[in-house]
DNA sequence: GCCGTTTTCGGCCCGACTGTTTTCAGTCG
């Protein structure tokens, strides 16, 4: 059997059984088949291990929604590149034509039927058609169908699928909307649902639910709020756009009803869809308006969350957990993992002040740290090569260690201030450091800021050499990545894993939210290869230390507990931990 | 194509909305 190059991550896995699926939805498959190919795709994406490995264990079908057949096309594409079904199909049907199913109001079915009708293969061919007039002869289609398409095309002329807002952003106005919501007095409850309680990386859109005895009047009170451009409203809710395009939906209940709702928004679709096919078979079905018992021919309202799950014979599952990685299992049989939180961190390991590119005191970084309830704070500012900010030349960061020991000085015991700093690693995996200084240090993260697109094999010896070196004891965002603009390093994570775990050096969690590396996929693989990690806020400010939220959620998303996080512990049982010398 | 408290076949989540329909299929979240 041919190997290729480097192997095939999952994510590229997984894009091919996508696009199988299209193609399999354009041919006119039955739905449950296309599904299939879709929930094997989604599998194959959120594995925490390489599929490629498991499939040449032959352990594939050890995945849920991978069976005989997937994995044997599995392992077809990995001995040939590509899936022979796929290259067939697209003999029939050319790529245009899936990018048309992507324009809103045209799926599978409709895309098809263009094609088949007129040889319309493209969103080009689709716009020229509709403005000659020409769809109003495809049966099924009308004067509206033509007027849909050319409205839908002025508003996105290319159909690209619509980007994904950072969490961060989405929270700050989904926060902004609800607080206004809670002001008003028929409010009983409102909350944020969706992707944002999730706490996934990315939204599409904002999902508001409230419970009220008057949802006429919440209603009313969402078309004033000047955050706001409402394009649709009923006597329970309303669709609106932000003054940027997030869009945000809102729904009202009653109190009785408010668990069933917030469950129901919550999601993920994946979830839901999971936990639905699953309580069927128990004579239940789940909705937003309650669950319907068969066999006694009620429907239970929950107001509760917990309510909702307890009907379905499950522990309440954290929102963070719920994109159907295994969490109903695991609350059916009473063995969701313990999650680590905010409240859990003794301490902030991360920080920049005015001495690099941060924009406070070390006192003022310390006095905030102190604020939040912080037994201790690295206090790490960039080293001498990192060439954005101002750097820290040797001479300087003495006059630094001797200026945060000194304030550590004025703390009583209960407050720890460490003199650290984030070094850079150097193409070749040195430090710019000598290791006299940073054995002067109480704390050293290693991260690179340069040379981002060294090939695989040697960016991976780079970044293995600075975990092995003695004096590091974590490595910062480990992966690069910037979510939604730069692709991580060419890594193999597996051998960085094996490596920390070795060596004791912890990974981080950098809570940036454009950062969230390691990615909760990638921080739940370090846990599985035995790494210990530390959450980190990377403040360049102190109003910024509540980001370290950012590395906490990201954390729970890869079911991860306090146990194994650095920075749970006290700082000299942290101290202990580590393997220094 | 997957899967099993329905266990190797016969099912496969739920509801809203839209437009072209004459009773509903397709799309969307």
């Amino acid at each position: 059997m041919r190997t290729l190059s480097g192997g095939m991550r999952n994510a590229e896995i997984a894009s091919h059984f996508e696009e199988l699926g299209d193609l399999y939805e354009l041919d006119g498959a039955i739905v449950h088949r296309v599904v299939a190919y879709r929930n094997a795709a989604r599998a194959i994406r959120n594995a925490s291990r390489s599929v490629e490995e498991l499939a040449r264990a032959g352990r594939a079908t050890e995945l849920s929604g991978i069976g005989k057949t997937i994995a044997e096309k599995i392992d077809t594409l990995l001995e040939r590149g590509s899936l022979p079904q796929s290259e067939k199909l697209k003999e029939r049907f050319p790529p245009g034509l899936v990018e048309v199913t992507r324009i809103p109001g045209f799926g599978p079915k409709r895309a098809r039927k263009v094609f088949d009708e007129l040889g319309i293969a493209s969103i080009d061919e689709l716009h020229r058609a509709a403005e000659a007039q020409q769809l109003r002869g495809v049966p099924g289609f009308g004067v509206k169908a033509e007027e849909s398409v050319l409205a839908a095309l002025a508003a996105n002329p290319e159909g690209n699928p619509r980007a994904r807002v950072l969490l961060s952003r989405a929270r700050a106005v989904g926060e902004e909307i609800v607080a206004a919501l809670r002001e008003h007095p028929a409010c009983e409850r409102a909350e944020l649902a969706g992707s944002v309680r999730r706490m996934a990386e990315t939204c599409k859109d904002l999902d508001v639910v409230v419970a009220s005895r008057d949802p006429a009047a919440l209603v009313e009170a969402f078309r004033e709020l000047s955050l706001l451009d409402v394009t649709s409203a009923s006597e329970s809710g309303a669709r609106a756009e932000t003054h940027n395009g997030l869009p945000v939906d809102l729904r009202v209940v009653a109190p009785e009803n408010f668990g069933n709702l917030l469950q129901h928004f919550t999601g993920s679709g994946a979830h839901n869809e999971a936990l639905r096919t699953q309580s069927v078979r128990r004579g239940l079905h789940v909705s937003e308006y309650g669950v319907i018992d068969d066999e006694r021919e009620v429907t239970h309202a929950c107001a509760t969350e917990e309510e909702v799950y307890e009907l379905l014979g499950l522990s309440c599952v954290p929102p963070e957990l719920r994109e159907n990685r295994g969490e109903l299992q695991a609350a059916r049989e009473g063995g969701l993992p313990e999650l680590v939180r905010v409240e859990s961190l003794r301490g902030d390991l991360h920080c920049h002040t005015i001495a690099s590119d941060g924009r406070a005191t070390v006192e003022a970084m310390a006095a905030a740290a102190r604020e939040r309830g912080y037994e201790y704070l690295a206090i790490t500012d960039h080293s001498a090569t990192h060439g954005f900010g101002k750097d820290v030349s040797s001479d300087a960061l003495r006059r630094h260690i001797e200026h945060i020991r000194a304030v550590d000085a004025s703390f009583g015991d209960d407050f720890r201030l460490l003199a650290g700093s984030e070094v850079n690693v150097l193409p070749d995996g040195a430090l710019d450091y000598d290791d006299e200084l940073l054995g002067e240090l109480d704390w050293v993260i290693a991260s690179l800021h340069s040379s981002f697109r060294m090939g695989e094999e040697e960016m991976t010896d780079r970044m293995v050499r600075a975990i092995e070196h003695p004096l590091v004891d974590a490595i910062g965002h480990p992966t690069g990545r910037l979510i939604e603009r730069r692709e991580p390093y060419a890594l193999d994570l597996d051998r960085v894993f094996e490596a920390a775990a070795r060596t004791g050096t912890f990974l981080e969690i950098n809570g940036n939210p454009d950062r969230r590396d390691l990615s909760e996929l990638n921080a739940r693989r370090a846990i599985e290869a035995g790494v210990t990690l530390v959450l980190d806020s990377d403040a360049h400010g102190p109003e910024i230390l509540p980001s370290i939220g950012y590395a906490v959620a990201t954390a729970r998303r890869a079911w991860v507990g306090p146990d194994r996080i650095a920075n749970a512990r006290p700082w000299a049982e942290l101290d202990a931990l580590r393997r220094r010398g």
